[in-house]
RNA sequence: GUGGGCGUAGCUCAACGGCAGAGCACUGGACUGUGGCUCCAGGUGUUGUGGGUUCGAAACCCAUCGCCCACCCCA
């Protein structure tokens, strides 16, 4: 038999178990971003395609060539969502929550789509659970969301293998003085860089510092470095930023040359990195994007969040995972006992207890085989010998122990159970 | 978009020019109504697809599709 049907490149299936560990996550991140005072917003998978190209940048990756843009039924362009930033900025000022108090904060997750060669670590559909905070100017709530992050991630289960990197990339005042550094730095040496750095020169020349090729990791050895060129404004953010990490004892990495890959971030960034994913280490990244929300058309509005990716997280959690299993599996032989076993199992499981039932007329030994496969802790054997006495009787399959109990009291035996077992 | 590796049973893989196999898993039995351990039996295949070379191809060649890894870049 073969598959007519498979799913498309870079686009993945993800099953029970898996499944368990994703809802793990997403509940971590919950329970993190809950007493942070987070709320949960929904945005769409699909949006205008001029809404990325505005923020994310034209001359940037994803908008090249990372896109799935297509024209709908009615002409218009539109593109599944890259990330998720811009879509919930469009969110807030189409909904006006600039006037709500301030600060207004939420998080979202679900997929988002970039048409790039799949790796590990990397799907063209990947999901994401991410963060915004509104309204604040003060470093005060760049530290806030750090230490979010930090929390949800070692509340996951996740805390050694990481490092937090930190960065700021200045703003509208400061950085055209550090990219023309920049330029008068490498334009010397134009020749000697790769080519995508010599496009890189010309189009945003923070890129180079990036660049992994080796040549150029040499050149840009002795560049001047963005955090010697900020102005008095964002130093001193900078530096608050610091002051403030260090007071809640959050490790972090200077590093300088980090550049994000998305034009609207402006001051800090930042990136949490793992060394056990391969060549995508990237677990969660995020900065501030203080120019945003005007630029979409709303009050000037300071604002950070940051994103993490699922997959890259689960990879990092998959040798711990631990998938629940049946509380009770009734094994029944004949008819009549067979149809008492379903009225057992939907009472038992209208009270919440996972039940499974023993089907296809199966012999006995099968029934057991499953059960135990299952993982059910208990099995329930109702035969014509127990229907006649109204009575079943009971195993437990992790310690071989096993009885008789009358029908009346089954369920309440297996809720007992259930509670010694917890 | 570029480079490399790999496609054989549900899974992990052997066979590397001469009859397509093993382990695991699955189903049944030994044990008429008691799982796990053991033993026995059973089924699974267009060797990714199409062409070529050859007396003979899973193997060699070409093409194509798919997967993986890496570059680029990112979560």
């Amino acid at each position: 038999m073969k598959p007519r049907f498979h799913a498309l490149k870079g686009v993945e299936d993800i099953l029970p178990p898996d499944t368990y560990l994703w809802r793990d996550i997403e509940r971590k991140a919950m329970q993190a971003f809950g007493p942070c005072g987070f709320e949960e917003i929904k945005i769409p998978i699909i949006e205008h395609t001029e809404l990325f190209l505005r923020s994310i940048g034209e001359t940037t990756d994803i908008v090249e060539k990372e896109m799935y843009t297509f024209t709908d039924k009615g002409g218009r362009s539109v593109t599944l969502r890259p990330e998720g930033t811009a879509p919930v900025v469009r969110a807030y000022v189409e909904h006006n929550l600039a006037t709500r108090p301030s600060p207004q904060k939420f998080f979202y997750r679900g997929p988002m789509f970039r048409y790039e060669r799949p790796q590990k670590g990397r799907q063209r559909q990947f999901y994401q659970i991410g963060v915004e905070a509104f309204g604040v100017a003060e470093p005060g709530i760049d530290a806030e969301v750090i230490a979010m992050l930090i929390d949800f991630l070692e509340k996951a289960g996740l805390s050694s293998s990481l490092s937090l990197e930190l960065n700021s990339i200045g703003c509208d005042v400061c950085r055209p003085d550090y990219k023309a550094k920049l330029r008068e730095y490498f334009g010397g040496r134009l020749s000697e860089l790769c080519p995508d750095c010599a496009r890189r020169f010309e189009q945003n020349p923070l890129r180079i510092l990036d660049c992994k090729v080796e040549r150029c990791a040499a050149l840009k050895q002795d560049a001047p470095l963005i955090t010697d060129s900020l102005c008095e404004a964002c130093r001193t953010h900078f530096d608050e930023l610091k002051n403030l990490l260090g007071n809640l004892g959050i490790d972090y990495k200077l590093n300088p040359r980090m550049v994000r890959g998305l034009d609207y971030y402006t001051r800090t960034t930042f990136e949490v990195t793992t060394n056990l994913l391969g060549a995508q280490n990237a677990v969660a990244a995020g900065g501030r994007y203080d120019k945003l929300v005007e630029e979409f058309g709303g009050p000037p509005t300071p604002a950070i969040g940051f994103a993490a990716g699922t997959e890259r997280l689960a990879a990092l959690l998959q040798s711990t995972l631990k998938a629940p299993s049946p509380s009770l599996f009734i094994a029944t032989l004949g008819a009549e006992a067979s149809r008492e076993a379903l009225k057992m199992a939907v009472s038992l499981r209208r009270k919440g207890i996972w039940t499974e039932i023993g089907y296809g007329g199966a012999s006995l030994k099968s029934q057991l085989r499953k059960a135990d496969r299952t993982g059910a802790v208990y099995v329930f054997i109702i035969g014509e010998d127990e229907l006649r006495e109204r009575k079943a009787k009971w195993k437990n399959l992790k310690d071989g122990s096993s009885g008789e109990v009358r029908l009346e009291d089954a369920e309440g035996f297996i809720q007992n159970a259930g509670q010694r077992l917890a």
